[in-house]
DNA sequence: AAGACATACAACCGCGTGTCG
DNA sequence: GCGACACGCGGTTGTATGTCT
């Protein structure tokens, strides 16, 4: 595949934008929406390159983004789905309405990772950096009516993955920690089909799938933060 | 006051992936 | 199935600003 020339290459400007430039991209998307990135500088007169300017606007000019410092449950929020979902900004920006993955990705590397620095993680990131955002479309477990309830005393865990914790974990009754335990944890997980684990299982198992780490590691991960959020199952054992 | 250094953040780069003909 | 293209993502860099000496 041939990589088409860069900005520079092109005649293109590259570097700061102008209030000017700024204003002509708004102008341009509130009329004719942003479209074809790559045909917008053209028809906008603008001399740059449609990945700059959709980097512009997603990142600074878009109406909704939210500006200012961030707040300390914002933080909080980060450093927790970040310890879930590792460096996978954009998935972590989608929890955070207003504010864009090169934001968070910024914060990161420039206050939080020096915060957390003190305190040990409670799973290594880099493992579980696939984690899934919605499971399977033909999902076959449903949340048990008690679940909601149970399941809000995961706050503990943090705010910030509440709300995800409350899906996950109603999916987890006494048959899903049966079938966990029914697994050897020392397999090397590679394809989880062979060994006949379930659909429902497989997607929480994923980041160990892709990671091609072991049972052992995946289950781990599910043991702290059950062990969290003062709602470890019976089943689950003791690592 | 000024130079050196540190920090914050906007912007760029290259790669992976999805889509379409 | 394949190639071309567009887009999005994560890592990295460049520069403006702040702080220290």
């Amino acid at each position: 595949m041939v990589r088409a020339p860069c900005c520079e290459k092109m005649g293109l400007k590259k570097g700061p934008w102008t209030p000017e430039e700024d204003q002509i991209l708004i102008n341009y998307i509130d009329l004719h929406g942003h479209g074809n990135w790559r045909a917008l500088p053209k028809l906008a007169g603008l001399l740059r390159c449609g990945k700059s300017c959709r980097l512009r606007w997603t990142n600074y000019l878009r109406p909704d983004i939210k500006r200012g410092n961030f707040t300390g449950e914002e933080e909080e929020t980060i450093i927790n789905l970040h310890a879930m979902l590792g460096n996978r900004w954009s998935a972590i920006a989608a929890r955070l309405p207003g504010r864009t993955d090169n934001e968070i990705k910024n914060v990161w590397h420039t206050h939080l990772k020096k915060r957390i620095k003190h305190t040990q993680p409670i799973v290594n990131p880099s493992k579980f950096n696939k984690i899934q955002e919605e499971p399977p479309v033909n999902f076959p477990i449903q949340a048990r009516s008690d679940a909601t309830e149970s399941s809000s005393d995961v706050s503990s865990l943090t705010t910030g993955i509440k709300v995800e914790s409350q899906d996950m974990f109603c999916h987890m009754d006494d048959d899903f920690w049966s079938e966990v335990l029914s697994i050897d944890n020392s397999d090397v997980v590679s394809d989880f089909s062979t060994v006949g684990v379930s659909q429902e299982l497989q997607y929480y198992l994923s980041p160990a799938m892709e990671a091609g780490s072991n049972m052992h590691d995946n289950m781990e991960f599910w043991y702290n933060l059950f062990s969290r959020s003062g709602e470890l199952p019976d089943l689950l054992p003791n690592f």
